[in-house]
This record gives C-alpha cells, structure tokens and sequence, in this order.
DNA sequence: TATGAATGAGGCTTCATTCAT
DNA sequence: CATGAATGAAGCCTCATTCAT
C-alpha cells in the first residue's frame, strides 16, 4: 500500500472528470440544458454536488468541457480519413466520416445542435466548431475546384449543409432514417 | 364615456395578442425559450407581467400559440405554390417555398429548430410540423418516382434535409449564406 | 315605460347585491374563502368585476356582508321561538332552534366555522356572533338554574358547545349524521 | 474539519424539519394555512425559503406532514388510556383522553379544526383522521350498548361531538372555558 | 478529497383592485 | 350602470453556487 503518485492522483481526477462528463453529455442530450439540474447531474454520477465544483468551476464551464471534448473526437474522426481529396472515392471518404460522427457521437451531435441554438451560451465552442467547418468546406471547395464545377465553395457549403439536415433529422426521428443508404445517395449526388 | 362594445374588446385582444406573440418570438430566437423570461417579455412587450397571463395561460402556452401561427404562415406558403409537380418547373417552385419561409420567417424557422431540439417542449407542435412536412416529403417524392429515380423516397428526403441544413446555417451565419444562388445550385442537383 | 323610479333603483340594487352575496357564500363555502376569486365569484353570478366592486369595497368586505346576513338570518330563527324558558318543551324548541340553522343554511353555518378558524379575518363579526351565543347561553342557563342544576352555566355552554360539535361534524360528512335523532337524544341528555 | 458522518447530516436533517414544523404549525394554527406565506415561516425559523423546500417537497406536504405528526401524538394519548372499557371508570379514562388532547396539543387541534374547513386541501390526512375517530367511536358505543343505551352509536357520537364542540369555542376563548369542571360535567351526564 | 446543508436571486403564476371607455 | 383590460404586489418554487465540517 504505497501511498499513491502524483501521477496516479491526476488519473483519478482526469477519470471522474470524464464520468461526469459522460453523465452530464447524456443528461443534456436527453433532457436540454436547462432543464437538467446540477443536482441531477451529480446524482447521476454518484457523486455529491460540491464535488462536482471541484472538477468545474460552473454548469458552463462543465458545458463548455463537453463540446471541447466532442470537437476533439470530431477532429480525430476527420483526422482518420485525412489525406489528399482528389479522387471521388476519397470524397466518398468524407462523406463517410460526416456520417460516422452522426453514429457514432450522436448524443454529442444532438448537444451541439441544441446548443448552437441557444445563443448567449457557448460561443467559443460554436466559434471553434465553425472554424473546423470552414477548413472542412475549403478542402472540398478545392476538390469540386478541382473538378471544374462552377461554384465549388457553393456546392461544398451544400454538401456540408445536406449531412447537416440529414443528422438532424436523424436525432428528431431515427427510426425514418437510414443512413447507409442515404449516404450512398448524397455521394452519388456530389460526385 | 359609454362603455366598449363587444367588437371592441375582441380587437384590443386581438391586437394585444399579437403583439406579445411577435415579442416572445423575437426575444425566444434570439435567447432561447429558457433564457427569456416572461418579466423580459413583458417588458419588452411593454406591458405588465399579470396582463400577459390574461392571453396565455403559461409561458409554454405562448411558446405553443407563436408554433401554432408559425405553421400557419408556413401552410399559406405551401399553398401559394400549390400545383401538380410534374415538371422540373415545378420542382422549382416548391424548392423556391422552402427558401421563401427561410426568408419571410426567419424567426419563427429559427425557433422551430431550436424548439426541436428542447426535449420535453412543445410536442404537439412538434408533430403537426411532422406531418406536414411528411406530406411535402410524400409529394416531391412522386415527382421523383415519375423521373424513374430508383431512390424517390430518400431523393425527398434529402432535399428537404438540405434545405433545413441550409436554414441551419443560415441562423448561425447569416452574411455567409447566399440564398438565392444556393437554390439555384440546388435546383441543378435535383432537378 | 316611466322612468324608474329611485325606489326602484334601491330594489335593483338591493337584489343584484343579495344574488352576489348568494354566489360568494356558495362559493366560499364549497372551495373556501382564500381559494375562491374574485372573478370566480363575479362569473358566477353573471356580471362583471367591476360591476361587483360597485356594490362591495372589496373582497372582505362581501364576506362580512355575507356574514353580517347570516347573524341576521339566525337571530331570525331564534326569534321565531323566543319566549320563556321554563318547560322542558320549551327547551324543546330551543334545539330546535340550533338544528334548525344547521339544516336550513348548511352553507352559512359551513362558513361560519371556516371563517372562526382565519383569525385576523372579520373579527367584527365573529364579536356579533359570541354576542348573540353569550345572550342565547344565560337564557338557558337560567332554565338550567331554575331546574336547581348545580353548574347551570356550563350546562348551558355544553348544550351549546354540542349543537355546534353536531354542526361541525354534520359539515364534514353529512351522510353519517341524522339530524332528527341526535336531536331528540339531545334534548332526553339535557331535559 | 473531517467530514460529516451521515448519522450527523441525519441529525441536523431531523432536528431542522422538526424545527420547521413547530413554526410552521404554530403560524398556521394562529393565522391559518392561506395567510401564512413560506417567507413567513421561513423567516420565523430563520431559514432560507430555499432549506425550507429542502426538507418539504411543497407548502402542502409541509402542512400534512405536520398533520402526519400530529395524529401519531393524538394516537400516543389514545394509546395510554388504552385498555377494556367497560367501567364508567373507564369512559372518564376517555373523556380525559379527548381532553388531554385539547390540552396538550392545542395548535395542533385548532390546525386540525381550521384545515378541515378548508376544502380541497389535506384530504388524506382528514381521512386518517376521521378513522381514528370512527374506530373510537365505535369502541365507545360498544360501552353505551353494554349498558343496555337504546342509541349506543348516536350517544357515542355526540359524546364525541361535544368534545369537539368544546375544543372549538376553547381555541375561539379559551379564557372563558374551564376544561377541567366540563370534563367533569360531561362524565356525569354519558356515564 | 468529499459531503450535503444552506443561501438567495430569480422564475412562473395568481389575484385583488383600478380605470378608461 | 357595466365591462374587462390592465396593474403590481405577492405567492410558491427551483436551482446554481458556497461553505462548514
């Protein structure tokens, strides 16, 4: 029983962050910001309220940890399928990796419509997602350039919009959607 | 001096009504349903808090009457375009409609999507919204099958999720969006 | 079609007021005084608020009318059998006299104990009330005393105090009580 | 310094509620339920409004689980007394009993007077109460049967009855009822 | 580190009363 | 005489946050 390490002491304040995290992720999506209660969050984690202010320093802040988080694991998963965009099957690579962030971290995609739409909050998340975006839409803008199209940075706004509206109307009714065959069809509409 | 007939008191109500609707709607897009307070409303409205509650039975009443009209106004749209879909002409038209509420009612299109993702609000006008936008779906998606699209169903689907992507855009940031050249575009794609 | 006459006027008025105080009685008995509004009190009787502070200063001001009416109403009912004490029939009549408020204005007697419970409400009438009992009390404690009862006084109190037990429970489940009979029972304990 | 034990947080859970009780009890039973405002009791404890819902999910639960409270004493006293009641002996035991209670827990029994005339609130605990009358009533009319009494329920209940009719005009002026002498004198007269 | 009692500002709602017409 | 729109104070309740232990 060797007392613990410094190291292993930042472990278990970095896990407990995530569970929070985690718990609060799921509350919000399910219940909307506001109406879920710190208290609520807390409970649900089996931690106490006060604890909670140890790992953030506001309901906010716990907030803003979360999209920060999720803007992470939204760059890794374009990380992945990142490199030239030439050809149409790389394309269809990133189409891919639109949809794959709608199934895998849709708790997350539904926060972040939520919150995007409740100004006031959260503007440097919106700030560094929009920033994401852009780049995401200029590397397309170049690929559709690339294919002589007329209006490239058009048509790569439209592609980004369409998995937009297609995700959103994923999280307001899944089970009218599928989408595997919808992702064929919008590559097939873009290529 | 003599007292106000009947007709008059409808219209002062008729009035008064209206106006809290058009502040509420302003004052819930932009800070959201939670964050506007019925003081704030009322105060924006220019008048007492109680005199509210004498038009809306709850804040959720009010959101409820703001949809109501929304969808209304949306209905009028529709129906002004209202025709056989035949021909690509016609397509037309009705993409036109879908941009024409994204321009004539940004508030209230802006509300309903935030309204969407507040679980636990407002679903009643969350389902009539469905279903009318379950019948345009229904409608655009003959007009494909008669093209001999082999996908007519989802090819609907999408172009609806394209224009609310759009529209999603549109309310984050607005001097980035070009309506009338992106429905252009997407005519072209669709047609 | 002469003019109305002011005496006429006075008799309009009068009624309209007793049509009020009959609704607001019905009312502050079935839900009770703080629980029924003014403009409950006014749709009830067909009018308008403001129509109904033209004939009462305020809300208290109609249940002290109200109250005020129904002293009115009991000394009425004892009057009807004012005379000697002396007889056990005339004590007879006395309960009588005590049930015989209680089934004929279930409503008042039912206000009467609610508003004795709201201390700082209608002190004023709650002083009338004690009066008339006070009055009503040495009456039969003389009969007591005449009788050579050692305690006439709180003999007197105690057929007093029952009457209104009786009362009291007869208010909260009228279907377990038979008036006539406790009456007679009554009358056999005291005689 | 060192945390609190859960058994602490219990105590000071208990002795809190406990202490909003009395207070709350004592202003309702002395300005009745509607004129007492959580502020009022709050300040009158020295608590925040806030800790007073920490411990009462509602001003109404306050209220029945001070009545909750209040019938257990009501069944201790019983509960004391309580043994064969065949004896004239016994039914003083009784009588004593429904006077101890007056006695004893005055704010209680005016509380309990003053919410049973206030309809709508408080049906469940008027129910527990009315059983726990009903029972008793029952057991003493089996006294008045035993003694061959032609109305054995009826006598019962107005024995009941006048009790409470005493308790009624103590709480109304206390100074002029001598509960001791009219314990007596009803002995005398159901014996 | 961990707890939950405690606070207080602010939210929604009701309602007696006034007043222009 | 009659109406009901309008007011504003007050009521109940919630909740993010702090703090003693």
């Amino acid at each position: 029983m060797s007392p613990r390490t410094e190291k292993q002491f930042e472990e278990i304040r970095e896990t407990r962050k995530l569970q929070i995290m985690q718990a609060a992720l799921e509350l919000f999506a399910r219940e909307g910001y506001h109406s879920t209660s710190v208290a609520r969050i807390a409970r649900y984690t089996r931690i106490s309220k006060g604890l909670l202010y140890n790992y953030f320093t506001s309901k906010e802040d716990l907030l803003d940890s979360i999209m920060a988080l999720g803007i992470q694991k939204f760059h890794h998963i374009l990380e992945e399928i990142q490199h030239e965009l030439d050809t149409p099957e790389e394309l269809m690579m990133y189409i891919h990796g639109g949809f794959e962030i709608i199934r895998r971290e849709p708790e997350f995609y539904r926060l972040l419509f939520s919150v995007f739409f409740q100004p006031g909050v959260m503007e440097t998340s919106q700030n560094q997602y929009r920033e994401t975006l852009d780049h995401l839409t200029h590397d397309i803008a170049l690929y559709f350039e690339g294919k002589g199209d007329e209006n490239p940075f058009e048509k790569a706004m439209l592609l980004g919009n369409m998995i937009d509206g297609v995700g959103l109307h994923y999280f307001l009714a899944p089970e009218t959607v599928d989408l595997d065959k919808l992702e064929k069809i919008i590559f097939e509409l873009f290529k």
